[in-house]
DNA sequence: ACTATATTTAACCATATGGTTAAATATAGT
DNA sequence: ACTATATTTAACCATATGGTTAAATATAGT
């Protein structure tokens, strides 16, 4: 029953592609935070806050709320659904582990647990 | 768990988001296909689909396998599980209906069907 | 060897992205 | 009104992205 459009998968993926943003999506999730707070772990500019804020606001991942003269960020996490819901559409690929990386990555993940084998 | 990198996600991300790479892998989940056969859908030239498998490939979303002078393609779902699971971290966050826009989304999906409110 | 087919590489182009600094805007506090 | 604080906008820059066409490469078939 999904009706998203297209376009909006692409918003949200390529939102999601930098790893500032998803750090903002991240803080956001343990509650709203006006723009400076969300700045603040970042290396970076105010204004390059500001774009990332837009990008992830037209992505519809998050709406800003005015508050005197601070904006209240907070998370919308609606379009993940339709993020989450596209790619669990191939979760079969990956459980079934019909591809060779994902059972690379299955048995070096064991290994870093267990560790005795002497394969190598 | 997660030990995948941050850049990973980033790569996984970015080649999500084109509306002609998420139909490429679509097109791969149902089975390997040559480069061409890959193409054929899109009103695009062969070197552009060149490139897309390019992406895709250094996202690690697929393989290509040299067969005389065609290139069968794969879909390598792998590192589909980390983006999965980075956006199920948030599922909470629109099951849960803590934002508007879920909610919103949810009411008027439902109003598509059973519409006997009148609440306007 | 020659020709056809499959695919990639090179060179190019327009636009998008992610950053910067300086200036503008809006509100809070006096 | 003036000043400080919060945020955005403008102008700019370098690099990435997504496309093109023309040429190169590799193999298949004769």
């Amino acid at each position: 029953m999904v009706k998203y459009s297209d376009a909006n998968l692409d918003a949200v993926f390529a939102a999601l592609a930098d790893p500032t943003r998803r750090a903002i999506l991240a803080r956001l999730s343990s509650g709203e935070a006006r723009v400076t707070e969300l700045a603040q772990p970042f290396a970076m500019s105010l204004p390059a806050i500001t774009k990332h804020l837009g990008v992830l606001e037209r992505a519809g991942l998050i709406s800003r709320e005015k508050d005197g003269r601070l904006r209240r960020c907070h998370l919308d996490a609606g379009p993940l659904r339709e993020a989450c819901s596209w790619i669990e559409h191939y979760r079969q690929f990956w459980e079934t582990r019909l591809d060779a990386l994902s059972q690379y990555l299955e048995e070096n993940e064991s290994k870093e647990e267990s560790d005795g084998n002497s394969t190598g």
